[in-house]
DNA sequence: CAAATAGTGTCTCTAAGACAATATCAC
DNA sequence: GTGATATTGTCTTAGAGACACTATTTG
């Protein structure tokens, strides 16, 4: 044991070459589309916040939010620091999708990046000005296969649109990685990085866990079917939905009423250990 | 542009205090039990290697091959030069299962590191010492919940037996985090590393991909339920498995015989584009 | 009442588990 | 033939998808 001591006072890391280490985080939440009926149901589209880079490399690209590794915390401390910096709100959930380590991946040197999906939650979202953020905003996001096999990543706020384009490359344990053959002015291989996390986000989707993190504590089934469509981008019966679910939910005594149609009971998520 | 080769040139990552980053790999192969009987086919059991540590730190504890990331390479590439020096063998599949980034980890500095599952096929396994290694060797697992709800992992290779017990964090994405509650006397933080790599692979046994790396090119259904059940730790009928997988698996002409029994065909994988 | 969503019931089809029965080889 | 695995078939049950139908509210 005293070995050990002596060894260690002696050991020195600086020896070797290190990189630098950054948390980017893709963080999603649902919005609500409006519509002209009073009556109809707003529909919800998956968004995910970029960052308008003020300074240089990739000046006045969009980005996902990120930052540097400082001592004394871990990776998903670091992502949390981030990711409120810019939203100034926590997240729901923040889960890993792995280390991007590409040589060349970022001009400035040496930088690989720990990659993270975050959820937030309905009515919890803000979002404001950071130091080298000279703008910053929730896109619209489509990602589908086109007839060549290849992915087509479209992210859209309002007049602004980005459309990046990547193969597949392969599949580990639910996230699949991908190369990129246009980046579509995204910066840095952030392009790469939306394309795992949304299928990371899909799959995950289907066992409900996280569909849980888009909504507040008490919903209705169909917001909750929303969700899961609007993730999943498919549209399937309220009648299957419920009964899929009926075990993943509970019933509350209250109602949401007032939207010009029969009122919905509320549910809340069932802890797994529960019973009926 | 000329703007950007201005900031680049003046911009230095050397103020920010940067980590040494490695990467640890959990090999995993399935070795064969040997029977007294002839007839009986050999059962299968879940193996993984394990380096016992030559130097300081944690000299003479067992622990996961592992090292550095060298500038230039990415870390995937690390991991696959870091098991090939220890095994002389490349391995079938390499999965990042996440980057372990916790302050204190290593008694060295501040050492984080990206965690890999890799497979070894039948019939390519060797292994030989390497340098900080004063030994090697593949050791059975065990690994399951007692009553309290802890987890017990089990590891022994002959004599040698390794327990650690560990306690669920939380999980996302198929990959579900631990933390230690007694190491079972392995290196750094490895017991909670090789739990998360357990249940990484357990969970993408299920959809047969990984059945096929532990797998020679072209293998009997029975050898492949025997892949499965060894690594889920289950057994289940015959006949139900060949259905299950009837579909991602192909006839070949060839079959297996001199077993003092009826000989079994061999199949192979089937790509998923290929139709029956 | 009309329009819209909320919620229930039922039919069919498929997949999974249990189990029975047959086939084929080495000795 | 005996003992072992290989392989096929069938029964039952559970779950998913499709669809028809009823219930309830607001304007």
């Amino acid at each position: 044991m005293n070995d050990e001591k002596t060894f260690l006072k002696s050991y020195s890391l600086s020896d070797y070459e290190r990189p630098s280490v950054t948390a980017d985080i893709v963080a999603f939440k649902l919005s609500s589309e409006d519509s002209e009926n009073y009556r109809l149901n707003p529909g919800k589209k998956l968004s995910l916040l970029l960052i308008k880079r003020g300074g240089h490399p990739f000046k006045d690209h969009w980005a996902l939010p990120g930052g540097f590794l400082n001592p004394g915390e871990t990776i998903e401390e670091c992502a949390l620091r981030e990711v409120e910096e810019e939203t100034s709100v926590k997240p729901v959930s923040l889960m890993s999708i792995g280390l991007f380590s590409e040589p060349g991946r970022d001009p400035r040197g040496w930088i690989i990046s720990n990659a993270f999906v975050s959820v937030f939650g309905a009515d919890r979202v803000e979002q404001k000005s950071g130091d080298d953020a000279s703008d910053a905003g929730w896109f619209d996001v489509s990602f589908e296969q086109n007839d060549d096999g290849e992915y087509i990543l479209s992210l859209s706020k309002g007049e602004e649109k980005l459309r990046a384009v990547l193969k597949e490359e392969k599949c580990a344990f639910g996230i699949t990685s991908f190369s990129i053959i246009d980046s579509g002015s995204l910066a840095f291989d952030h392009a790469k990085i939306i394309a795992g996390a949304l299928t990371a986000l899909r799959g995950s989707a289907k066992d409900f866990q996280i569909i849980f993190d888009f909504l507040p504590d008490k919903f209705t089934l169909t917001e909750m079917q929303n969700v899961q469509e609007a993730i999943l981008n498919i549209s399937m019966q309220p009648a299957n939905f419920r009964r899929k679910v009926s075990d993943f939910v509970e019933e509350t005594d209250e109602y949401k009423s007032g939207a010009g149609h029969r009122p919905a009971r509320l549910y809340k998520k069932r802890n797994r250990e529960d019973q009926s």
